[in-house]
DNA sequence: AGAGTGGCTTAGCGGCCGCTAAGGTTTCTC
DNA sequence: GAGAAACCTTAGCGGCCGCTAAGCCACTCT
Protein backbone atom coordinates (compact mmCIF):
# COMPACT_ATOMS: atom_id res chain seq x y z
CA UNK A 1 0.00 0.00 0.00
CA UNK A 2 1.61 3.49 -0.91
CA UNK A 3 2.41 5.66 1.76
CA UNK A 4 0.15 8.43 0.32
CA UNK A 5 -3.23 5.78 1.03
CA UNK A 6 -2.01 5.26 3.96
CA UNK A 7 -2.22 9.03 4.70
CA UNK A 8 -5.44 9.79 3.25
CA UNK A 9 -6.89 7.19 4.92
CA UNK A 10 -5.57 8.79 8.48
CA UNK A 11 -7.21 12.18 7.64
CA UNK A 12 -10.36 10.64 5.69
CA UNK A 13 -10.58 8.75 9.08
CA UNK A 14 -10.13 11.22 11.02
CA UNK A 15 -12.62 13.85 9.63
CA UNK A 16 -15.08 10.94 9.59
CA UNK A 17 -15.49 10.68 12.90
CA UNK A 18 -15.08 14.06 13.40
CA UNK A 19 -18.33 14.78 11.29
CA UNK A 20 -19.64 11.30 10.30
CA UNK A 21 -19.35 9.68 6.83
CA UNK A 22 -22.31 11.65 5.02
CA UNK A 23 -21.47 15.34 6.28
CA UNK A 24 -17.91 15.02 4.58
CA UNK A 25 -17.37 15.45 0.96
CA UNK A 26 -14.58 14.20 -1.15
CA UNK A 27 -13.20 18.35 -1.08
CA UNK A 28 -13.49 17.81 2.49
CA UNK A 29 -10.76 15.19 2.61
CA UNK A 30 -8.86 17.10 -0.22
CA UNK A 31 -8.71 20.06 1.32
CA UNK A 32 -7.58 18.22 4.80
CA UNK A 33 -4.95 16.25 2.77
CA UNK A 34 -3.72 19.44 0.72
CA UNK A 35 -4.89 18.88 -2.38
CA UNK A 36 -7.87 19.06 -4.07
CA UNK A 37 -11.08 16.64 -4.72
CA UNK A 38 -11.01 14.74 -7.50
CA UNK A 39 -7.36 14.09 -6.57
CA UNK A 40 -8.49 11.16 -4.07
CA UNK A 41 -9.85 8.89 -7.72
CA UNK A 42 -6.19 8.57 -8.19
CA UNK A 43 -5.73 6.36 -5.08
CA UNK A 44 -9.32 5.06 -4.52
CA UNK A 45 -12.15 4.03 -6.64
CA UNK A 46 -14.07 6.23 -4.80
CA UNK A 47 -15.31 7.23 -1.54
CA UNK A 48 -17.11 4.67 -0.46
CA UNK A 49 -14.33 2.47 -1.42
CA UNK A 50 -12.13 4.24 1.42
CA UNK A 51 -14.55 3.87 3.61
CA UNK A 52 -14.84 0.17 3.16
CA UNK A 53 -10.96 -0.08 2.89
CA UNK A 54 -10.74 1.66 5.99
CA UNK A 55 -13.48 -0.04 7.88
CA UNK A 56 -11.84 -4.01 6.45
CA UNK A 57 -8.19 -2.62 7.74
CA UNK A 58 -9.82 -2.41 11.20
CA UNK A 59 -11.40 -5.78 11.39
CA UNK A 60 -8.39 -7.22 10.33
CA UNK A 61 -5.93 -5.52 12.78
CA UNK A 62 -8.29 -6.58 15.62
CA UNK A 63 -8.47 -9.83 14.34
CA UNK A 64 -4.85 -10.56 13.34
CA UNK A 65 -4.23 -9.43 16.77
CA UNK A 66 -6.07 -11.17 18.64
CA UNK A 67 -5.06 -14.28 16.72
CA UNK A 68 -1.64 -13.14 17.66
CA UNK A 69 -2.53 -13.33 21.23
CA UNK A 70 -4.50 -16.57 21.48
CA UNK A 71 -1.59 -18.44 19.66
CA UNK A 72 0.82 -17.59 22.25
CA UNK A 73 -1.32 -19.55 24.83
CA UNK A 74 -0.85 -19.40 28.27
CA UNK A 75 -3.10 -19.23 31.53
CA UNK A 76 -3.77 -15.45 30.72
CA UNK A 77 -4.80 -15.19 27.47
CA UNK A 78 -8.03 -13.11 28.79
CA UNK A 79 -6.03 -10.64 30.23
CA UNK A 80 -4.05 -9.81 26.85
CA UNK A 81 -7.06 -9.65 24.57
CA UNK A 82 -8.31 -7.33 27.11
CA UNK A 83 -5.01 -5.15 27.09
CA UNK A 84 -4.44 -5.20 23.20
CA UNK A 85 -7.87 -4.35 22.64
CA UNK A 86 -7.74 -1.86 25.14
CA UNK A 87 -4.91 0.16 23.57
CA UNK A 88 -6.43 0.19 20.31
CA UNK A 89 -9.66 1.72 22.12
CA UNK A 90 -7.47 4.01 23.50
CA UNK A 91 -4.87 5.04 20.73
CA UNK A 92 -7.60 4.88 17.72
CA UNK A 93 -10.43 6.24 19.46
CA UNK A 94 -10.83 7.87 15.26
CA UNK A 95 -11.61 4.33 14.47
CA UNK A 96 -13.39 2.92 16.78
CA UNK A 97 -16.11 5.76 16.41
CA UNK A 98 -15.78 5.26 12.28
CA UNK A 99 -15.98 1.44 13.09
CA UNK A 100 -19.41 1.77 14.78
CA UNK A 101 -20.90 5.01 13.38
CA UNK A 102 -20.28 4.17 9.79
CA UNK A 103 -20.47 1.23 8.83
CA UNK A 104 -23.73 1.36 7.76
CA UNK A 105 -22.03 3.83 4.68
CA UNK A 106 -20.53 1.15 3.47
CA UNK A 107 -21.46 -1.03 0.35
CA UNK A 108 -23.34 -3.97 1.23
CA UNK A 109 -20.17 -6.15 -0.08
CA UNK A 110 -17.52 -4.43 2.32
CA UNK A 111 -20.65 -4.27 5.43
CA UNK A 112 -20.33 -8.27 4.50
CA UNK A 113 -16.51 -8.25 5.14
CA UNK A 114 -16.20 -6.57 8.06
CA UNK A 115 -19.30 -8.00 9.66
CA UNK A 116 -17.90 -11.59 9.04
CA UNK A 117 -14.39 -10.37 10.12
CA UNK A 118 -15.99 -8.77 13.57
CA UNK A 119 -18.02 -12.27 13.87
CA UNK A 120 -14.15 -14.33 14.08
CA UNK A 121 -13.28 -11.71 16.28
CA UNK A 122 -15.83 -12.64 18.63
CA UNK A 123 -15.91 -16.07 18.06
CA UNK A 124 -12.05 -15.91 19.17
CA UNK A 125 -12.81 -14.40 22.44
CA UNK A 126 -15.81 -16.94 23.21
CA UNK A 127 -13.65 -19.62 23.08
CA UNK A 128 -11.38 -18.04 25.67
CA UNK A 129 -14.03 -17.09 27.37
CA UNK A 130 -15.47 -20.61 27.96
CA UNK A 131 -11.82 -22.43 28.43
CA UNK A 132 -11.60 -20.27 31.57
CA UNK A 133 -15.14 -21.04 32.33
CA UNK A 134 -16.40 -23.86 30.85
CA UNK A 135 -19.94 -23.79 32.45
CA UNK A 136 -20.74 -20.71 30.51
CA UNK A 137 -23.06 -21.43 27.56
CA UNK A 138 -22.32 -20.10 23.82
CA UNK A 139 -24.58 -17.93 23.64
CA UNK A 140 -23.99 -15.82 27.06
CA UNK A 141 -20.41 -15.85 26.07
CA UNK A 142 -21.27 -14.39 23.11
CA UNK A 143 -23.34 -11.40 24.67
CA UNK A 144 -20.77 -11.16 27.62
CA UNK A 145 -17.76 -10.45 24.83
CA UNK A 146 -19.72 -8.00 23.19
CA UNK A 147 -20.72 -6.23 26.34
CA UNK A 148 -17.26 -6.22 27.04
CA UNK A 149 -16.45 -4.70 23.95
CA UNK A 150 -18.96 -1.59 24.40
CA UNK A 151 -17.46 -0.82 27.60
CA UNK A 152 -13.64 -0.79 26.05
CA UNK A 153 -15.09 0.77 22.86
CA UNK A 154 -16.21 4.04 25.12
CA UNK A 155 -13.26 5.49 24.83
CA UNK A 156 -14.83 8.21 22.24
CA UNK A 157 -16.97 9.04 24.82
CA UNK A 158 -14.65 9.43 28.09
CA UNK A 159 -12.87 12.99 28.55
CA UNK A 160 -9.26 12.51 28.38
CA UNK A 161 -7.48 10.89 31.04
CA UNK A 162 -4.21 10.31 31.07
CA UNK A 163 -3.52 7.22 28.44
CA UNK A 164 -1.79 4.90 31.13
CA UNK A 165 -4.50 5.20 34.21
CA UNK A 166 -7.23 5.33 31.23
CA UNK A 167 -5.97 1.74 30.06
CA UNK A 168 -5.96 0.86 33.73
CA UNK A 169 -9.92 2.02 34.26
CA UNK A 170 -10.69 -0.44 31.35
CA UNK A 171 -9.19 -3.25 31.82
CA UNK A 172 -9.93 -3.20 35.73
CA UNK A 173 -14.19 -3.14 34.51
CA UNK A 174 -13.60 -5.12 31.80
CA UNK A 175 -11.47 -8.44 33.70
CA UNK A 176 -13.99 -7.62 36.65
CA UNK A 177 -17.15 -7.40 34.41
CA UNK A 178 -15.84 -11.25 32.24
CA UNK A 179 -14.81 -12.83 35.58
CA UNK A 180 -17.80 -12.31 37.23
CA UNK A 181 -19.41 -15.83 38.04
CA UNK A 182 -23.19 -16.20 36.69
CA UNK A 183 -26.07 -16.79 39.21
CA UNK A 184 -27.37 -19.81 37.67
CA UNK A 185 -25.22 -21.89 35.19
CA UNK A 186 -27.96 -21.56 32.50
CA UNK B 1 -47.61 15.12 21.67
CA UNK B 2 -50.24 14.03 18.80
CA UNK B 3 -50.86 10.19 18.37
CA UNK B 4 -49.75 10.51 14.73
CA UNK B 5 -46.60 12.33 15.70
CA UNK B 6 -45.38 9.22 17.98
CA UNK B 7 -46.27 7.12 15.44
CA UNK B 8 -43.94 8.32 12.95
CA UNK B 9 -41.43 8.98 15.46
CA UNK B 10 -41.11 5.37 15.94
CA UNK B 11 -41.66 4.41 12.43
CA UNK B 12 -38.68 6.37 11.65
CA UNK B 13 -36.68 5.25 14.86
CA UNK B 14 -36.62 1.58 13.07
CA UNK B 15 -35.95 2.77 9.75
CA UNK B 16 -33.11 5.04 11.30
CA UNK B 17 -31.55 1.74 13.15
CA UNK B 18 -31.91 0.26 10.16
CA UNK B 19 -30.31 2.00 7.52
CA UNK B 20 -29.03 4.89 9.07
CA UNK B 21 -30.31 8.61 8.65
CA UNK B 22 -28.70 9.28 5.49
CA UNK B 23 -29.87 6.55 3.97
CA UNK B 24 -33.62 6.99 4.96
CA UNK B 25 -35.62 9.49 2.70
CA UNK B 26 -38.61 11.48 3.97
CA UNK B 27 -40.48 9.01 1.17
CA UNK B 28 -39.04 6.12 2.94
CA UNK B 29 -40.30 7.24 5.79
CA UNK B 30 -44.35 8.07 4.62
CA UNK B 31 -44.13 4.60 2.69
CA UNK B 32 -43.63 3.09 6.19
CA UNK B 33 -46.07 5.17 7.52
CA UNK B 34 -48.82 4.18 4.74
CA UNK B 35 -48.60 7.95 3.86
CA UNK B 36 -46.31 9.34 1.25
CA UNK B 37 -43.31 11.63 1.37
CA UNK B 38 -44.20 15.09 1.89
CA UNK B 39 -47.37 14.17 4.40
CA UNK B 40 -44.38 14.31 6.64
CA UNK B 41 -44.00 17.71 6.78
CA UNK B 42 -47.71 18.26 8.48
CA UNK B 43 -46.35 17.12 11.53
CA UNK B 44 -42.47 18.04 11.52
CA UNK B 45 -40.00 21.48 10.18
CA UNK B 46 -38.12 18.29 8.40
CA UNK B 47 -36.32 15.38 8.78
CA UNK B 48 -33.63 16.97 10.55
CA UNK B 49 -36.05 18.06 13.11
CA UNK B 50 -37.80 14.76 13.72
CA UNK B 51 -34.29 13.31 14.23
CA UNK B 52 -33.54 16.04 16.63
CA UNK B 53 -37.15 15.61 18.83
CA UNK B 54 -36.35 11.73 18.67
CA UNK B 55 -32.96 12.09 20.42
CA UNK B 56 -34.00 15.21 22.81
CA UNK B 57 -36.54 12.68 24.02
CA UNK B 58 -34.36 9.84 24.57
CA UNK B 59 -32.18 12.25 26.64
CA UNK B 60 -35.06 13.18 28.66
CA UNK B 61 -35.99 9.98 29.41
CA UNK B 62 -33.37 8.64 30.40
CA UNK B 63 -32.44 11.90 32.34
CA UNK B 64 -36.16 11.60 33.79
CA UNK B 65 -36.05 8.00 34.75
CA UNK B 66 -32.37 8.38 36.39
CA UNK B 67 -33.67 11.40 38.62
CA UNK B 68 -36.82 9.32 39.59
CA UNK B 69 -34.48 6.30 40.86
CA UNK B 70 -32.47 8.32 42.48
CA UNK B 71 -34.72 10.70 43.94
CA UNK B 72 -35.97 7.48 45.69
CA UNK B 73 -32.77 6.97 47.43
CA UNK B 74 -31.67 3.78 49.23
CA UNK B 75 -28.56 2.09 49.66
CA UNK B 76 -29.43 0.57 46.25
CA UNK B 77 -29.60 3.20 43.41
CA UNK B 78 -26.97 1.89 41.74
CA UNK B 79 -28.69 -1.49 41.22
CA UNK B 80 -31.70 -0.06 40.19
CA UNK B 81 -30.00 2.81 37.70
CA UNK B 82 -28.55 -0.49 36.21
CA UNK B 83 -31.71 -2.30 35.77
CA UNK B 84 -33.14 0.94 34.46
CA UNK B 85 -30.70 1.48 32.23
CA UNK B 86 -30.67 -2.03 30.96
CA UNK B 87 -34.34 -2.15 30.63
CA UNK B 88 -34.15 0.38 28.01
CA UNK B 89 -31.39 -0.82 26.35
CA UNK B 90 -33.08 -3.89 25.64
CA UNK B 91 -36.62 -2.76 25.13
CA UNK B 92 -35.45 -0.31 22.97
CA UNK B 93 -32.57 -1.22 20.62
CA UNK B 94 -33.39 0.80 17.70
CA UNK B 95 -33.64 4.07 19.50
CA UNK B 96 -30.16 3.03 21.24
CA UNK B 97 -28.29 3.04 18.20
CA UNK B 98 -29.41 6.05 16.84
CA UNK B 99 -28.92 7.61 19.46
CA UNK B 100 -25.30 6.72 18.99
CA UNK B 101 -24.94 6.52 15.42
CA UNK B 102 -26.78 9.38 13.85
CA UNK B 103 -26.39 12.58 16.67
CA UNK B 104 -23.93 13.65 14.23
CA UNK B 105 -26.52 14.22 11.93
CA UNK B 106 -28.95 16.76 14.13
CA UNK B 107 -28.44 20.49 13.84
CA UNK B 108 -25.97 21.48 16.24
CA UNK B 109 -28.48 23.20 18.52
CA UNK B 110 -30.42 19.90 19.20
CA UNK B 111 -26.50 18.25 19.61
CA UNK B 112 -26.30 20.51 22.17
CA UNK B 113 -29.13 19.80 23.70
CA UNK B 114 -29.15 15.82 23.80
CA UNK B 115 -25.43 16.41 25.04
CA UNK B 116 -26.49 18.56 28.07
CA UNK B 117 -29.09 16.26 28.98
CA UNK B 118 -26.92 13.01 28.64
CA UNK B 119 -24.11 15.33 30.34
CA UNK B 120 -26.55 15.74 33.64
CA UNK B 121 -27.64 11.87 33.65
CA UNK B 122 -23.83 11.21 33.58
CA UNK B 123 -23.44 13.30 36.62
CA UNK B 124 -26.35 11.76 38.50
CA UNK B 125 -24.67 8.43 37.97
CA UNK B 126 -21.39 9.88 39.30
CA UNK B 127 -22.70 11.30 41.97
CA UNK B 128 -24.24 7.95 43.00
CA UNK B 129 -21.20 5.99 42.35
CA UNK B 130 -19.05 8.23 44.56
CA UNK B 131 -21.51 8.09 47.28
CA UNK B 132 -20.69 4.43 47.29
CA UNK B 133 -16.70 4.56 46.97
CA UNK B 134 -15.87 8.00 48.09
CA UNK B 135 -12.28 7.60 47.27
CA UNK B 136 -13.09 7.32 43.83
CA UNK B 137 -12.10 10.48 41.95
CA UNK B 138 -14.20 12.31 39.71
CA UNK B 139 -12.85 11.86 36.38
CA UNK B 140 -12.11 8.26 37.07
CA UNK B 141 -15.77 7.88 37.79
CA UNK B 142 -17.07 9.85 34.64
CA UNK B 143 -14.59 7.14 32.78
CA UNK B 144 -15.70 4.34 34.43
CA UNK B 145 -19.81 5.43 34.07
CA UNK B 146 -19.05 6.00 30.35
CA UNK B 147 -17.66 2.36 30.34
CA UNK B 148 -20.75 0.86 32.01
CA UNK B 149 -22.82 2.69 29.28
CA UNK B 150 -20.93 1.18 26.66
CA UNK B 151 -21.51 -2.08 27.79
CA UNK B 152 -25.32 -1.89 28.67
CA UNK B 153 -25.95 -0.19 25.12
CA UNK B 154 -24.13 -3.04 23.99
CA UNK B 155 -27.87 -4.65 22.97
CA UNK B 156 -27.89 -3.71 19.04
CA UNK B 157 -24.65 -5.95 18.78
CA UNK B 158 -25.71 -8.55 20.47
CA UNK B 159 -27.85 -11.98 19.10
CA UNK B 160 -31.39 -12.20 20.67
CA UNK B 161 -31.36 -13.87 23.74
CA UNK B 162 -34.46 -14.14 26.02
CA UNK B 163 -35.31 -11.04 26.87
CA UNK B 164 -35.00 -11.56 30.88
CA UNK B 165 -31.93 -13.85 30.52
CA UNK B 166 -30.16 -10.76 28.76
CA UNK B 167 -31.26 -8.42 31.80
CA UNK B 168 -29.57 -10.57 33.93
CA UNK B 169 -26.35 -10.85 32.40
CA UNK B 170 -25.91 -7.26 31.14
CA UNK B 171 -27.01 -6.07 35.32
CA UNK B 172 -24.67 -8.77 36.59
CA UNK B 173 -22.27 -7.35 34.08
CA UNK B 174 -22.57 -3.95 35.02
CA UNK B 175 -22.46 -4.21 38.45
CA UNK B 176 -19.37 -6.23 38.77
CA UNK B 177 -17.34 -4.12 37.08
CA UNK B 178 -18.94 -1.17 39.19
CA UNK B 179 -18.05 -2.69 42.18
CA UNK B 180 -14.15 -3.49 41.15
CA UNK B 181 -12.04 -1.86 43.55
CA UNK B 182 -9.05 0.70 42.04
CA UNK B 183 -5.67 -0.98 42.70
CA UNK B 184 -4.02 2.27 43.55
CA UNK B 185 -6.66 5.14 44.61
CA UNK B 186 -5.72 7.63 42.47
C1' DA C 1 15.85 15.37 -25.72
C1' DG C 2 11.88 12.66 -25.80
C1' DA C 3 8.63 9.26 -23.82
C1' DG C 4 6.30 7.43 -20.09
C1' DT C 5 4.23 7.86 -15.59
C1' DG C 6 2.33 9.50 -11.33
C1' DG C 7 -0.05 13.00 -9.38
C1' DC C 8 -2.44 16.91 -9.72
C1' DT C 9 -5.71 20.66 -11.62
C1' DT C 10 -10.41 22.93 -13.02
C1' DA C 11 -14.89 22.65 -15.21
C1' DG C 12 -18.95 20.66 -15.23
C1' DC C 13 -22.51 16.78 -15.66
C1' DG C 14 -26.12 14.12 -13.55
C1' DG C 15 -28.73 12.14 -10.02
C1' DC C 16 -30.72 12.22 -5.75
C1' DC C 17 -33.54 14.07 -2.27
C1' DG C 18 -35.31 17.54 0.97
C1' DC C 19 -38.66 20.60 0.64
C1' DT C 20 -42.45 23.75 -1.32
C1' DA C 21 -46.58 24.74 -3.89
C1' DA C 22 -51.16 24.14 -4.85
C1' DG C 23 -54.95 21.87 -4.27
C1' DG C 24 -58.17 17.67 -3.03
C1' DT C 25 -60.85 14.95 0.51
C1' DT C 26 -62.56 13.70 4.94
C1' DT C 27 -64.17 14.90 9.62
C1' DC C 28 -65.96 17.73 12.92
C1' DT C 29 -68.80 21.59 14.65
C1' DC C 30 -72.74 24.51 14.71
C1' DG D 1 -75.51 21.74 4.94
C1' DA D 2 -71.87 25.34 5.31
C1' DG D 3 -67.42 26.30 6.93
C1' DA D 4 -63.26 25.23 9.05
C1' DA D 5 -59.64 22.42 10.12
C1' DA D 6 -56.86 18.39 9.78
C1' DC D 7 -54.64 15.56 6.78
C1' DC D 8 -53.38 14.07 2.68
C1' DT D 9 -52.04 14.09 -2.45
C1' DT D 10 -48.94 14.89 -6.83
C1' DA D 11 -45.74 17.72 -9.45
C1' DG D 12 -41.71 19.75 -9.51
C1' DC D 13 -37.89 23.08 -8.07
C1' DG D 14 -33.25 23.73 -6.42
C1' DG D 15 -29.08 22.62 -4.30
C1' DC D 16 -25.64 19.63 -3.12
C1' DC D 17 -22.11 16.40 -4.12
C1' DG D 18 -19.95 12.26 -6.08
C1' DC D 19 -17.76 11.49 -9.98
C1' DT D 20 -15.87 12.08 -14.88
C1' DA D 21 -13.43 14.47 -18.51
C1' DA D 22 -9.60 16.59 -20.27
C1' DG D 23 -5.50 18.25 -19.81
C1' DC D 24 -1.00 20.34 -17.19
C1' DC D 25 3.31 19.69 -14.69
C1' DA D 26 7.35 17.33 -12.65
C1' DC D 27 10.15 13.60 -12.42
C1' DT D 28 12.51 9.33 -14.11
C1' DC D 29 14.68 6.54 -17.37
C1' DT D 30 16.87 5.54 -21.74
Amino acid sequence: MSKRRTELLTIAANLFAERGFANVTVNDIGDAAGVSGPALYHHFEGKEALLGEMLIGISEYLLDGGRKVAVIGGDEVLERLVDFHARFAVDDRALITVQFRDLVHATERDQHTVRTLQARYVTLWVDELIGEQPDLDRRTARATVQAIFGLINSTPYSGSLPRQQMLDILTRLALAALRSVPDSPA
